[in-house]
DNA sequence: AATATATTCAACCATATGGTTGAACATGAA
DNA sequence: TTCATGTTCAACCATATGGTTGAATATATT
């Protein structure tokens, strides 16, 4: 299995979504684009430093990237990362179809083995 | 904000995801179909106490579904799920259009105030 | 140089999470 | 009835998580 790595990555990616704030976040500088921290932190009732924090788990999981530029931080989203939980979602659901095609196969032809 | 109970739903989704174990047992669910927890449980080196407790989270995200026959329990995913996160990542996706097409308004005509 | 602003780091705390073991409960088989 | 099987419940434990506060660091501003 080289699954390892991407497998990280993708509890990294999930779990840094499964938070509320975080998500919340991510739909703001969705919305406004390269934000810095401060400003990001202003919109919740939540220290400044939980806000920080929020944005560090995001970086890690490249759901966030971050320009910085003299004292001001730039955290910009990155929606592609998104596409390492679709593709999961993909491929779940690839292997669901597969299973129902073969039992369809077998309601048709009375059983797998009918050569 | 009617939000917060589909935010709750999301998290809860998303969290029962973020687990590697998890992301196992719903692959596993979708090849063999319907499934007992101790058929489920004898693919991880884990004791089957733990299998049941990731079992309870997936049913509380709704993820699987259990159905009670005698004494044993027929758990089976339920991919129709997904689509909270999948609608999620949609909403996220286009608030980021959006963002991107008024950014190309302005570069078009020289400014949002041009009428 | 002194002060203000933007941010992270470190230590701490309460609660959540993911695992364990040992009963308990429910049902099936001898 | 007795024993075996399938599963959950309860208590416990170590570590992770999400928050706090108080410094520390880096850079602007006066």
């Amino acid at each position: 299995m080289v699954e390892h790595e991407s497998d990280k990555n993708l509890t990294l990616l999930l779990k840094a979504m499964s938070d509320s704030t975080r998500r919340a976040l991510l739909t703001q500088l969705c919305q406004q684009g390269a934000s810095r921290v401060t400003d990001l932190a202003n919109y919740y009732d939540m220290s400044l430093n939980a806000i920080s924090k929020h944005i560090k788990v995001l970086e890690k999981a490249e759901l966030v990237t971050r320009k910085t530029i003299g004292r001001t931080h730039w955290i910009e989203a990155n929606i592609q990362q998104i596409s390492l939980a679709e593709n999961w979602f993909k491929e779940l659901k690839s292997i669901w179809e597969l299973r129902l095609e073969k039992l369809d196969e077998i309601m048709k032809n009375g059983g797998p083995n009918n050569d």
